[in-house]
DNA sequence: TGCTTGCTTGGAGTGCGCTCGAACTCCGTA
DNA sequence: TACGGAGTTCGAGCGCACTCCAAGCAAGCA
């Protein structure tokens, strides 16, 4: 579930599901999978080498996600979750590859997000006493079988 | 800010408002808010009759929105602020303009809607605990100084 | 050998919720 | 009478995040 700096295992970065299973254990689609990493969402995640030769890039040649694919595809999914902007997520994923050095960046970015993330749930929070209030207002009309006719409601 | 059953003032259903007016007052632009009558999100706006003539209804002929209609559009805006897709809000008003015996389907719209706000929120809860966890990792290899080279973070 | 299943690619298409444009009308002020 | 500004209609267009398609490749099995 963490996505850590490091990791004891050393096969963490070996490719290891094929496309479907990934798309089975994260609920993304295929199509999605290949799209994020078209767009740069993903780093260009490892090809399997078909046995009849080839450098494993041709058509053909199959994707293998690793540990540290799925982690990151885990991350991915709440920052989505949360309403991040792909577009966001992409200059997180680029600040990523460019190294420690934008550590700050990267840290300042997920505290801008955390805001938002903050401002939507209490939105969220306010808009629920609405709804209660209103679903309150309509149980008490059902039961006291009341025929009012207004319009609002 | 309620949208009430039955109101005190004679008035509140007159029209007093211009579109743009509505428009400031709701943060939503004045495209939008035809967009909203078009799509039957909103009943029929009342119309200001030309003074050259005509019922009011011809090309030129402007909306006047009442107190009423402020208070939809109030409430529309909270749902819509809770990802209610249109579509629903669309079912929603047609069960209003069928009167009052739609208002048990009413409350178990809101009351099913309500449960996915709920959802959103624990959702977004569980995410910001992830976050969190991301920005102490990041705050804390910023004060060690520290420059380790993975590539997940 | 053929068949099925799962995967590959680039590019086109979809659904949602607006958003904008063109051409026109009305109203108030000069 | 002219003009600016706000409003009208219908219909087309847009941005986002996928979603799907056509054509072809690869591997397993009968």
């Amino acid at each position: 579930m963490s996505v850590q700096q490091t990791r004891p295992s050393a096969d963490y970065e070996v490719g290891k599901y094929s496309i479907g299973e990934v798309a089975e254990r994260t609920g993304l689609t295929a199509h999605t999978l290949r799209w994020y990493e078209r767009i740069g969402l993903m780093r260009h995640v490892s090809r399997q080498r078909p046995r009849t030769g080839g450098d494993g890039n041709g058509r053909g040649s199959r994707r293998r996600y690793s540990d540290h694919d799925l982690d990151w595809l885990e991350f991915v999914g709440k920052m989505r979750l949360t309403g991040m902007p792909v577009a966001d997520m992409l200059r997180y994923a680029e600040l990523v590859r460019q190294g420690d050095h934008t550590r700050r960046a990267r840290r300042e970015l997920l505290e801008d997000h955390r805001e938002e993330v903050r401002d939507r749930i209490s939105d969220l929070q306010s808009c629920l006493l609405v709804i209660d209030h209103k679903i309150e207002t309509y149980a008490d009309a059902e039961a006291s079988n009341d025929d009012e006719h207004s319009q609002a409601g």
